[in-house]
DNA sequence: AATAAAGGTTCCAGTAACAGGAAGGTCAAG
DNA sequence: CTTGACCTTCCTGTTACTGGAACCTTTATT
């Protein structure tokens, strides 16, 4: 199949599948005469890894190193792991940052009353001291 | 002062104050002979307030606004208000989103019994169809 | 046969919010 | 007079793409 195909079937943009061909995340695709690239099923399966892998936020960087690691089918599953473990380290730290941000934001907005810019609560307290 | 203590005194870096200058977020700073910029204890004021805006997560555009929009002061405050709720909204779906990844990475990290790759849980779930 | 539409290709620029570093000017102290 | 600590501007890189230009190929239509 063409890349628009492949784009259609994965719900990635061809835009974005030949990036991740670019950056080595997908491998180079087989090329036709007229110099299209050419897809088959395997690389749906490559790409709904990677769109899973994405949904749980991780780093394209990431991914590319759970692509590498699968290469060895022999070799122990820790580096699994420690991205998963990391990863969600990481949701939990975001988690309480945005606890503790509504919490402020939630506090100017109650204290608006509607005036105008010079009594303005929420700036006053933005430029308080 | 100079940038390196107003630096200091607002734990803004210099390299960011001068790109707030760049983007037009802080005024152009006044410059002595040499061509070194000197501050005021007012632009310490600017830069907390940006410092906490952006501790409130909102982006330079929406910061630059909340400047802009204190130039008149009897205005009515609406755009304040509006950005603020907005902001508030866009946290709440954040967290929304965290709590489900927090559930998949949990589910998955669980799931995990330190197998080799081939075995390995985790990529199965992810190379699920 | 000519042409238009719909695909494909590469490459360049822009996004957000800076950080790092090069190359060079300035200033105070030893 | 030189060292070190400042300052300046300018360029590059970061993340994960998106938009657009300029140009080629294929297919369908006039």
């Amino acid at each position: 199949m063409q890349i628009k195909q492949l784009a259609q079937v994965t719900k990635v943009s061809a835009k974005t599948i030949r990036y991740y061909e670019d950056i080595g995340l997908l491998p180079e695709a087989k090329r036709g005469e007229n110099g299209y690239r050419y897809y088959q099923q395997t690389d749906v399966s490559s790409l709904n890894f990677i769109r899973r892998c994405k949904e749980l936020r991780m780093p394209l960087a990431d991914i590319k190193r759970l692509v590498a690691v699968q290469s060895d089918s022999n070799a122990p599953c820790a580096e699994v792991d420690a991205l998963i473990a990391q990863q969600l380290e990481q949701i939990r730290v975001a988690q309480y940052e945005l606890q503790q941000l509504e919490k402020n934001l939630q506090g100017l907005a109650d204290s608006c009353e509607h005036n105008q810019i010079k009594d303005c609560r929420i700036l006053n307290q933005l430029h308080a001291n």
